[in-house]
DNA sequence: CGCTAGGGATACTC
DNA sequence: ACTCGTCCCTAGCG
C-alpha cells in the first residue's frame, strides 16, 4: 500500500506526538486500515460468508482511545473505485482466493460495503462524525487538512504524504502516541550521512521539490495507478531527480543506466500528464 | 556498498 | 455482489 519505502526514507523527518498534543482538535481518520485490522478477528467467519461483527471492535477502541485524549475524531471511508487502479484490483482479488483455497482466511480479509454500513450505523447512534469519499479516502483526508477541517491525518498510508497532506500521523499505539510527517518538515529530512535529502544541493531546491519533484519521486519510486519501472525504487528515483532536477531528465536518466526489458514508455506518458507537464 | 524486490512470520481479544 | 497489509531479513542486482 502507498508508495514502498517512502516512510523509512524520510523517518528522519518525523517527531513523536501525543494524542493530548491535539486535545480540543480534530483528527481526519483512515477508517480502512482500522476495518481491515479487525476483520482480522474474525477473518474465517467472514471468508465463509457467516454474520459477524467482531470486526467493529478494533475500529470502535480506536475512536475510544481518541475521545479518551479529547480529540474529535472525524472518520473517512473509502468510496468508489479508481477505473485507474482495476489492474491491481483484479491482482488483489486473485491473491485472495488462493489464499482462500489454502485456508489462510488472514489473507482473505476485504472490506466489503456491507461491512462499511456496519460502522457508519454505530458512528451514528454513538455521534461519531464521519464522511464518506467520492473515491479514495487517501485525498479526501489530505484536503480534510488542507482546508483547516482538521489539524492533521490519521493513517498508515504513505500516499498522504504524495499528495502533499500538512500533516500526518502514521502508527498510533495504544498508548496514545504516534510519528508525525509534515510536508514543510521534509525540507529538513536527511540521509544516513546526515546530508539534506531536499535542499541545498542548489539554489531553491525545496521549491522545485514542493513544487512537484517529490511527487514524481513517488510515482516513478511506484504507485497503484501503474506499471513500475523495475529496479527503480525511492532512492533510485531520489538520485535521478536531484541530479537531472527536471522530470524529463530523470526519466533520460534513468534510461541510459537501465538494461532488460524495455522500459514501459506509456508509464512516462501517464507520469508527465499527470503532473501537468 | 547501497538498493530493490521477494519470502517468511505475523496481525486480532481488554 | 461488494475496497488497499506490513515488518524484518536477505539474495542478488548494479
Amino acid at each position: 500500500m502507498g508508495v514502498q519505502g517512502l516512510l523509512p526514507f524520510v523517518s528522519s523527518a518525523s517527531t513523536e506526538v501525543s494524542l493530548e498534543d491535539y486535545r480540543g482538535q480534530t483528527l481526519a481518520c483512515d477508517a480502512s486500515v482500522w476495518l481491515h485490522r479487525g476483520a482480522i478477528s474474525c477473518a474465517r467467519e467472514l471468508a465463509e460468508g457467516e454474520p459477524a461483527v467482531g470486526f467493529l471492535r478494533f475500529p470502535l477502541r480506536m475512536i475510544a482511545l481518541l475521545k479518551r485524549h479529547g480529540v474529535r475524531p472525524l472518520i473517512v471511508f473509502d468510496g468508489g473505485a479508481m477505473p485507474m487502479k482495476a489492474r491491481v484490483d483484479a491482482a488483489r482479488a486473485a491473491d485472495r482466493e488462493s489464499a482462500k483455497a489454502r485456508g489462510e482466511f488472514n489473507k482473505t480479509v476485504k472490506i466489503t460495503a456491507a461491512m462499511t454500513q456496519q460502522l457508519i450505523e454505530r458512528l451514528r447512534q454513538d455521534g461519531v462524525e464521519f464522511v464518506v469519499a467520492p473515491f479514495e479516502a487517501d485525498s479526501q483526508l489530505a484536503f480534510l487538512v488542507q482546508h483547516g477541517h482538521a489539524a492533521a491525518a490519521l493513517t498508515e498510508d504513505s500516499d498522504l504524504l504524495a499528495y502533499r497532506c500538512p500533516s500526518v500521523l502514521f502508527k498510533l499505539s495504544e498508548s496514545g502516541h504516534a510519528r508525525r510527517i509534515t510536508f514543510a518538515g521534509l525540507q529538513h529530512a536527511q540521509d544516513s550521512k546526515g546530508q539534506l535529502l531536499f535542499d541545498g544541493a542548489w539554489e531553491g531546491e525545496w521549491a522545485a521539490w514542493e513544487g512537484g519533484l517529490f511527487v514524481a519521486m513517488c510515482i516513478m519510486a511506484g504507485c497503484d495507478y501503474l506499471p513500475s519501472v523495475p529496479g527503480v525504487g525511492v532512492a533510485t528515483a531520489h538520485k535521478a531527480l536531484r541530479a537531472g532536477r527536471t522530470v524529463e531528465r530523470a526519466l533520460a536518466k534513468l534510461h541510459s543506466k537501465r538494461s532488460g526489458p524495455p522500459a514501459p514508455v506509456a508509464a512516462e506518458a501517464y507520469l508527465l500528464r499527470a503532473l501537468g507537464l
